[in-house]
DNA sequence: CTGGATCCTGCCCGATACTG
DNA sequence: CAGTATCGGGCAGGATCCAG
């Protein structure tokens, strides 16, 4: 039950304790979206056993980190504002992962969580904040994201919604976050496939989402 | 030697691909101080096995987060430039494992490298700007910490020199960071102790490096 | 002596089957 | 739907040994 300690007295090790365990840093992130129950984690994170879900659930609740959520009707998982704090931790993660992503291979998926955190993770306030409120409709694959940008407050949720433009796109939109592929490019390419709505608008969105690479 | 993966094309994911196996991140922490020699990477992090070293050594290079050091006379192991982009990553996790660490054990350690990054963690650029530079000598057990505060910048080092300010403390100076215990009474109750200087020169220390707790 | 490599033990992880 | 039970394999932990 106690996690394997580090035998330090530091920050680092402590955290590395309480989530640096083997899938449980992304069942925070999957949690920074939203309260989820256990099928949901268990759908958005196709190749965790079950029983080491069921074991990092119990980890992480005895460590504060996440909790049961309140209706007893249906288990919800959700953060407690202790684990919300691990936000900047995951944001910081995934940027730097992003550089070290190659192209997608097929044994790769891509799921609404972890785009939505992607998302949130290239999203550029300053730069949105000059910009009008815009709402995006993108789908990839079978799942929809609902993106709003409004000044500098970003909103992702599931579903549809009304839009401004509406595209569907692989997990080669990366390119165009990334600055490698140019947005009429991807429209070119097949890349991004725009559904509806004028297509210089993911123009505006390459310039709100944005991550070095 | 292929780190096992999770199957997902996301950010965090290829993220702890990389460094998510034990012990790699604090590998990275005490690099992040230095380029260090194999023997001073065992000597700060005592319970890692030494196969396990040699084996994260050789996985983070592959992975191009460190190198060998230039010079082939005595083998150092130094973070490449995409590994110094860990920083923010190591910060961030030592900023939210603050709050978690408890009162010290007595088989817990400080090593110097974990304290220094835990003072770049609790620094404050902007508090420092207003404040004169100053230079303090800590003295954490055996080892001794050069820290130069020159306006919004900030340098530890190993070792002795001219100081502002010379103190002595245990792993209890944690409170003092955090603010649990007032600059005043950690002296008084012997806590923090005064080598050499003006003892209310442990304010500014610790206006200069707070951590909320 | 530094910088590892080698062996063995044990625990965690992974996969699957099963249950309230 | 939300987990628990069980088993096998592989990495971690610890001690020891080897090469430059």
């Amino acid at each position: 039950m106690t996690a394997r300690e580090y035998g330090q007295y530091c920050g680092v090790t402590r955290a590395l304790e309480l989530i640096g365990e083997r899938w449980a840093l992304l069942i925070v992130r999957d949690l920074l979206v939203g309260p989820r129950r256990y099928g949901e984690l268990a759908a958005g994170l196709p190749r965790i056993p079950s029983n080491i879900l069921a074991a990092r659930l119990k980890e992480l609740q005895a460590a504060g980190i996440i909790r049961r959520g309140p209706r007893s009707r249906i288990i919800v998982y959700e953060l407690t504002p202790y684990g919300r704090e691990l936000e900047p931790v995951v944001l910081a993660l995934g940027a730097w992962g992003f550089k070290a992503m190659g192209d997608p291979r097929t044994d790769q998926i891509v799921t609404p969580d972890s785009m939505t955190m992607a998302l949130r993770t290239a999203f550029r306030p300053d730069v949105a904040a000059d910009l009008p409120p815009t709402a995006y409709g993108a789908r990839f694959g079978d799942a929809g994201l609902l993106i709003r940008v409004d000044g500098p407050a970003l909103h992702v949720a599931r579903g549809d919604g009304p839009v401004d433009l509406s595209f569907a796109a692989g997990p080669d939109i990366r390119r165009v976050i990334s600055g490698e592929l140019a947005p009429e490019r991807a429209i070119a390419t097949g890349v991004v496939e725009v559904l509806r709505g004028p297509g210089d608008l993911l123009d505006r969105f390459a310039s709100t989402f944005h991550l070095a690479a």
